[in-house]
Parts: structure tokens; sequence; C-alpha cells
DNA sequence: GCATTTAGTGCAAAAGTTTGCGGTAAATAT
DNA sequence: ATATTTACCGCAAACTTTTGCACTAAATGC
């Protein structure tokens, strides 16, 4: 049988109790003693149970991980392992742990965290994405239980924890950047609009083009629903045509690989006819033969963080939800071409 | 305050004992009883905290998952997603809880594996690589928790559970589909023997040979160790002189990347003067623009199988550690050419 | 019809830790 | 020197669930 803090206080000539306070590293504890139990309990590489110690403590420290619903967009993507990375560093440090929470289907993870939150063996949940409809998200409002948003929140803002990047501004910057290499004629192409970060991105593709007196004309914000495919009619038709632009923002980086084999079907290639910059600096940006310049989004730090609001706000219930920025930077690689007119 | 065994007892008429053996089915209560129980714990939402259910039962139903060490390897391969979701999904059908346990380096993740191991809230482990003298596998060992390996075992070969596919029957496949695409010149390019997969894949290659009486020359079968870069000379090396290979044997996508922008930095494009096949199947296979041909290993079900087997072992102490082999399949794309003497 | 088995349930102890309260000894104040 | 405070620690109850044992009532055997 495993030692337990009895066994050390037997051998430290303590009470149970002191053990206790020692492993809580109460103050009413002088250091003395500390030092002494301390000794013992490395001696008997005891740890204490930090995790659900006992019905004493109803302190469970696990939360629970979620990943998008839409399998096209999430297990391809590189992205989520990182974040799923930053927050168990985090949590690991804090003594948490993190479980990733799957099923088939919604219904399943549904009924997963279900089953563990009315169990209350969940501190908290993180989910890795934002969408509007969210049949978890009601089933958390509902019931009160803590979640943290990896983007935006669409069901009561101003409530509810988010860490997301400045995606608004990370579109300006990367439409900005096409404008310094001389691009004039930039068209933004995101994916489906019920995924806010593609809105906001696209928004800040717009303001930028004001922002230059750039027209803003409809034929150059093309969105792909769904499945990516490269024989998707809008990519052809944003491609063909006398005013085809010379530069295109992509909302992310699968896109713009599923941009520029349209463009090897056409005949076009990229930098030269096509400059090309997206989102999420994925591992394959560095690795498609034409090299992606692409905005990258420490999706590490947005677990880390996410993490970090998760236990922070269980540890000091009274908080009130905020919202985290965490920065992005521009990646240089090939993808975009210089024209010439540089300003700067 | 939570609801507990003991309001349901009160409202059913029964003693919490009775509630409890309800919720573990045991066999001594009747039918009636159970019905009844049931019907009250439906209705006051009741789930019984099934991981780690107090002092009184020393099941945490908590398995640990740890991610190779390499950052280079890993974390840009989504391969390990994909197996964690395997992983969590069996965990969650079956009630148990998957925690990502990390660290800045091996130090760190053993220290947490110790943490939450002696404190006894660690059923089993699953790592999610396999490789020579690996401190965390001695630490397993040495405190007897239980651990199954997705990979091939090296310490205690026999003793220990393992998932894998079966890397040298792919490896043969891999260079009989080259070989009856009419190649001869086939060379093959691993990364560092250490991890074992790539050293099965290897031999695999070289059976193949063999069997089809093609000499096995040295230089054709290269290893590169640590982080993959278009300018290894090595990579130079095999793709110069007068007795290039016709089709390379890759040990994994990301190198048969690297291996393609190499061919680009030399002038050879793909597949016409060079062939690659390779393996996992990432999903940036296809978005290469030279649509990469790749063993799929099927990460899911590796994943699947990995904490079906920990959770078998955890539940019957007495099983003897089985080996399990996941099949696989080559998924056919672009980056191979028939030389048109194919035999078929 | 009586003795014996069987099925079903409750009682109470046990698991390991936490925590309020009380107590002792030392330190300080008067 | 006595009274009061402070620092430190132990006692015991509590948390929720499990489980061995005992008990009752019904069912079976003779």
């Amino acid at each position: 049988m495993a030692v337990t803090i009895k066994d050390i206080a037997a051998l430290a000539g303590v009470s149970p109790s002191t053990v206790s306070r020692v492993c809580n590293d109460n103050p009413s504890i002088s250091k003395e003693t500390k030092e002494k139990v301390r000794r013992i309990m490395a001696q008997l590489n005891y740890e204490p149970p930090v995790l659900s110690n006992g019905s004493a403590n109803q302190k469970t420290r696990l939360i629970g991980i979620i990943l998008p619903p839409s399998p096209w967009l999430t297990y391809e993507n590189p992205f989520y392992l990182e974040t799923i990375r930053g927050i168990s560093q985090f949590c690991n440090q804090r003594q948490y742990a993190a479980a990733v929470l799957t099923g088939q289907d919604e219904e399943e993870i549904l009924r997963a965290v279900q089953m563990l939150n009315q169990g209350g063996q969940l501190e908290g949940i993180i989910l890795l994405y934002s969408k509007t409809e969210d049949h978890i998200v009601d089933y958390l409002c509902e019931t009160g239980l803590l979640y943290v948003l990896i983007g935006k929140a669409n069901q009561l803002p101003g409530q509810t924890i988010c860490i997301d990047n400045d995606n608004l501004l990370a579109g300006r910057e990367a439409t900005d950047y096409l404008y310094r290499l001389g691009h004039r004629k930039i068209a933004y192409l995101g994916c489906d609009d019920m995924f806010l970060f593609s809105a906001d991105r696209k928004s800040g593709y717009q303001l930028a083009l004001l922002q230059h007196e750039l027209p803003v004309i409809p034929e150059y914000c093309v969105e792909i629903e769904g499945k990516y495919s490269t024989d998707s009619p809008v990519l052809h038709q944003l491609l063909s045509g006398k005013d085809r632009p010379t530069a295109v923002v992509v909302s992310d980086d699968i896109l713009a690989v599923t941009l520029e084999r349209t463009c090897i079907q056409m005949n076009l290639s990229v930098p030269e006819d096509l400059s090309i910059i997206s989102f999420n600096n994925s591992p394959f940006a560095q690795f498609t033969s034409f090299q992606l310049t692409s905005v990258d989004i420490n999706a590490f730090q947005l677990g880390f963080e996410a993490a970090s609001q998760l236990i922070n706000h269980v540890e000091n219930p009274n908080l009130l939800a905020t919202k985290i920025i965490v920065p992005h930077h521009i990646v240089e690689r090939k993808s975009c071409r210089n024209l010439g007119q540089d300003i700067l």
C-alpha cells in the first residue's frame, strides 16, 4: 500500500494534520517542523495526491479541452497540438491536469462533458475554437461551469473569458505589408464566415484598403464554404479575368496552399504572378515549395494564457471575465513579390 | 453543495450502500431497487464521480500521455494530434481521462510524471514515441508503473506493451511499389536511427531490394540527423553524380518535402527526375504542389488501440504484455513516376 | 411444517486528507 | 511575578464512497 501522511506523521513524530498543513504550506506551522516533515516526505518519496485528494477536498484540479467539431479544419491543423501543449505546460506547472474530451460527434462530446461535470470532477473547460450555435457552450452557460474560449465570444460576450489574437489588426497588417511591397490590387480569401477569426481578418483587410484609399471591391472578397478544393469556381473566377489581383490575403495556410495549387492549374506562379500572405504560420508553410509568408499567431501562448486565465478564475471565483490578446507577427518568406514601388 | 448518494438514498428510501452498489451495478441488488434508484439519480442529475471518487476507491482512472521530447519532430507533426484523439476517444468511452503531460525539457516531464505517479494518481502512461536511452521509460520500469509504447520496445522487450505498425513490411511494400513502377535505382532516406521506426523501414527497404535481387548500395542509404535542412550535404550528394537514384523511400513526409525542396534547388523535378514515396500520410502530403504518395499508418487507430491495451491491463493486472500491429496502406498520389516497365 | 439455503439490504468501519477548535508552552506586557 | 497574548500543534469531526459482515424475509428441501 502506498505511503500516506499518517506514515509521515508517525516518522516525524507529529500529527497527520500537521503533515497536511505542511503540504499546503500553512503559515501556522513553524519553519523547523516544516523542514523536518519535508525531509521525511522526500525520504519516503511521498507526494501528496494533489488532484482530487479524497472527499475532504473538493478540488479536482482537472480541466477539459475540447477540439473543434469539424474534422477537416481541425485534425489536419497542427495549430491545435501547439495550443494543447501550451495548455498542458501551464497546467503541469500549476499542478493541474488537462484532459482532451473527444467523441464521434458533438453529442458524444457533450455527454462526456456532462458526465464529468455533473460528477463534480471538472474545474473548467477550454474550448479551442469559437463558433455560432454551439450546444456545448449552451450547456456550459446553463450549468455555470467555468470555461474559456480561444477565439471570440458570441454567446454572452462580456461575461466570457476569451483568449484571442487581434485578428482585425493582423488582417490590417497583412494587407499593409502587401501595400508596402507596392501591391494595389489586393484580394481577400477566407473560409466560412461562421468562424469568427476569418470575419475579423476580413474586416482588417477592408479597413486597410480604406486607409490607403484603395477601393473595396466585392469581387475581391471571396469566401469558400465547407471543404477546400482546388476546383472551386470562386477561386478560378478570382484568378481569371483582366482585373486579376496581384496579391491575396488568405485566412489560413491550408487555404493558401489550395490557392497556390489552383494557380498551378491555371499556369500562374507564386510570387511572380500572384503574391500570397496568410495566417497561422503552420509548419508546412515553410515546406511548401513556394515558402509561404504567414502571420504567426503564437498558438502555444494562446493555450498557455487560456490555461492561466482558467486557473486564475478557478482559484479566485470573484474575478471578472477578461479578454486576453496574444500578439502576432509576420514571418516573411518568399510568397510575396516586391513590386518595386516600396514607399519606405 | 452537490448532490451525493446520501441524497439519492434518502429519496429512494434505501441506504447509501445500496445506492453505491447500484452505481457499480452490483449483482446482489434486485432489479426493482436498481430501477427505482436509477430513476431518482436521473431525476437529480446525479452522476457518480467516476474518476478518483474519494479515498475509499483507489482508482483514479487517469492516464498520462507523453509527447516525444524533440520539438522539431513532434510539434510540427499532425500525426500526434490524431493519435491523441484516438486515445481520448477510447478513454472517454470507458470513463477514463487522458491528460497530456508536458514540460520544457525531458527533466520537467519526468518530474510531472513522478509527481502524479508517487501521488498514486496515475493508472498508466502512453508514450507517443519510442527511442533509445529514455529516462522516462527507465523511471517507469523502476517504479513498475504500467505503460504502453507507440512504437517498438527497446528496454525490456517482451514485457512491454507496444502498439506499432509493421514498419518493416511497410518499408518493403513501399519499395515494392517503386519496383513495380519500373524503378531499379531506389534509395532510402531516413532520420536518426535512434528512432526505431526509421530503422525498421530501412530494413524493409533492404529486404525488398534483396528479394528483387537488386544490389544494396551503402551510398543509397542515407540518414539525416537532427533538424532537417535543404542544405544538407548528404542530400546534395545523394542527388548529384551519375548514379543518381530514380526513386527514394523516405521515412516521413516532412523529410520528403525537404528532399523535394532540395530537388528544386538542384533543378530536378518530382516525379519526372525523382520519384518519392514516404510515410505517415500527413495532411500536407496532399497539399504540397507535387502531391506526395505516402503510406498511411492510421494514427488515430494507433492511439485508440494503445488506450484500449492500457485500460485492459489496468483492469486485469495479470494480463501479459502484448504487441499490437495496426495496418497501413499506401495512398497513391502523384509523386511516383511509372517508368513503363510495369510488370503487372 | 421445520430446517436450510438464498436473495436482498443495511450497518458501520474504512479509506486519506482537511479544518475548526481547543490546548499548551513560550513570549510579551504590566 | 502575574496576566495576557502569540505561535504552534493536536484532536476529532467531516467529506463521500466502498465493502465486509450481519441480518431479515422469502424460497427451497426434506
